[in-house]
Order: structure tokens, then sequence, then C-alpha cells
DNA sequence: CGACCATACATCGGCCTCGATGTATTACGT
DNA sequence: ACGTAATACATCGAGGCCGATGTATGGTCG
């Protein structure tokens, strides 16, 4: 998730380790946010794996910046990322929003309509958090109110993401 | 959020591992199922931690089972987790919910209350995913229809939330 | 009657993440 | 003149999580 924030944002234009970092907040630090110890080694690994190079630049207010750059194999890995992402990144929405995030960086409308109809497949699978024995409770049955506001929620995002996604499935067929 | 959900499906009967992976599964799987090498270990950490302790019965069906019993001191520990959460299981949903599911074994309303109430205290901050600056960009602006979908969606889930929240903030007032 | 699946637990290595801590510079208020 | 904050990067140790793999047993289905 991380990494892929990382070759996302860098994808459109290098930036320093400090500007990403703020990139990387603004896109899921209010939900999840990412320590600078964590962010750091994985600008890192992915150095060392040939994703980005670094080139130093005096500091224009305070230490020293390294600019990070993509490679041309960096700039094919997002592309693969985003076409071939784990279930993780279907199922989680924190991952998933991050996918979201750059997913106009895959050029081919079929390869994001691949994508989002791995997602719609995953909403309209029917779960629940809740069960008797094999059989989903609804958010009727239950009367814990605490747990009737997991499902309640749950079943708000998911209906306005089905619409969401239709619409937009329909838009990238028609163009 | 692992260690809560152990806590939080024993404090209302024993179980073993394997009934208790099935619970979690239920509750968390489908978003972020959990491997069986990382709810062992937190079993163990726990019962390290004097949270909880095991008694080994024959197998009903396969091997011999251990079945789970939180001490008093694991259920001090859990309601002390729901009472006092940390920032991150109020703002992950998925540590909210997980946390959400267990709030009814916080005896006091006023308790339920005060964590309710910090869940809409982060709800009601303006945040954005997409900054121009310091300012927030609108779905309205985004031109990305995948961006688009990332602050509809949040805001379709903010809103029922906040509903529920109110509904619920309402109704443990009155109680 | 043999294959396979569900039950039930466990370990190991590798990797990732985090909190704490450190270094250095510039800007700003007071 | 001095403290504090923001900029900008980095390391380290502790600990958590995962995939792979292992060990049993009992039930089901062809």
């Amino acid at each position: 998730m991380l990494e892929l924030a990382i070759l996302g944002f860098l994808y459109e234009a290098p930036l320093h380790g400090y500007v990403l970092r703020r990139r990387i907040a603004a896109l899921t630090g209010h939900v999840r946010p990412v320590a600078e110890s964590t962010l750091y080694p994985a600008i890192k690994r992915l150095e060392k794996a040939g994703l980005l190079v670094r080139a130093t630049e005096p500091g224009a207010v305070a230490a020293p910046r390294h600019v990070l750059r993509l490679t041309e194999e960096g700039r094919r890995e997002l592309r693969r990322r985003l076409a071939e992402p784990g279930r993780r990144e279907i199922t989680d929405e924190n991952q998933w929003f991050v996918l979201l995030a750059f997913l106009r960086h895959l050029a081919d409308p079929a390869a994001q309509t691949a994508v989002l109809n791995r997602r719609l497949a995953f909403l309209e699978e029917p779960t629940s958090f809740f069960y008797d024995g094999d059989r989903p409770i609804r958010a009727e049955e239950v009367d814990d109110p605490f747990r009737q506001g997991i499902l309640t929620i749950a079943r708000a995002t998911s209906r306005a993401e089905l619409g969401w996604l239709r619409d937009t499935l329909a838009s990238l067929d028609g163009a």
C-alpha cells in the first residue's frame, strides 16, 4: 500500500521525500498515518529494486534533498501493480482507495474496467459481519445498537460504491 | 485489532482457537483475513500476559482443543481497551468496526457515549484526500473519475455514520 | 478403499512497521 | 539572543504479521 502510493505519486512528477510524505499523509494520513521511519526504508527498498533513483540537490529551505525519480522499470512496475492488484487491494477499503487514486495511470480503459469489475464482484458477494451458523444476520435482527451501526454503515457504503461503480463502468464502456 | 477481537469474543464465552478463528474471519475476514500463524501467536501473547488461560480438552472431532477463557484481568483489560481506544481504533474504519462490535461490553452508557463522541469529533474534522496547497479539493472539481469515486464513497459513508452516531448518542442520552 | 477436505494446533524465517532518537539548517516570534 | 517550529533526512531495536510448512485425526464421496 505504501509502495503503491510512492510509485503512484512519483509517476507524475519527481519529488523529494518530504513532499512525498505530505502527499501520502493527505491521501491516507487521516485514517492511517505513515511514520517517517516507515517511509524512508520503503524508499530505499524501491531504490534497491531499481524502481527509482535519487539525485541530491542542495536544500532550498533546510537540509539537502534527495529528489526521487521513477526509472522506466519503476513506471512499468506501477502499471503492473495497478493492473494486477492482490486480493487485499481489492477487499480492504484503505488499500482500494490508494489503488483508485492512481488507477488513471493505467492507459487502457479495458484494464481499468477489469480492475473495477474485480471490486464489483467482491461487493456483490453476500457477506455479513455476524452469522447465525451460516446464515448472515441482517441489521434489523440485531438488538445491539453498535453492531447495528456496523451493518448500517457498511450497507450505505456498499450502496454508494455500487452506484458509482456501475456509472463509471458504463461511461468507460461508452468511451 | 486482533487482540481486541480475541478479548471481545472470549468475553462472552470460552472458545477454542478454531472457533475463535472462524468468528474473527466472519467479523473482519472478508476485508482483512487473519492468518492462523498470526492468531496462535497472538493467543500466546495474551496468555503470557495473564489475560487468558488454556484448558486442554479431548478433541470432539479431531485433534485435542485448547479451550480459552479470559481471566479477571483479561476481562478488565477488554473494558480498558474499549474505554480508552488508541487513535487508530478511532480513525481506521476496520479497527473502529471491531471496537464497535464489542462496545456493548462497556457497562456504563456514559463511557460508550464518550467513545462515540471521539469518533464523532474525528468525522467532523474537515478532511479530504486531495489538496490544492492547503485547500481541500471537492469531488465536483476532480476530473479523474476514480478519484471522484473515492470522494463520493467517503462522503456517503461519512453521512451514513454521522446519522447513525447522532441517533445512537441521542438514545444513549435518553436511556 | 483411497483421495480429499475439515478440524485443530504449531513453528519458522523474512519482512514490514513503529516509536524513539539523532543530526542539521532555516525561519519566526519575542 | 534564544527557544521553538518547520524542513529534511536517517538509524535502530522491538515486535507484529504473513506465507510456507508440518502434524494429527475424523468424515465424506466416488
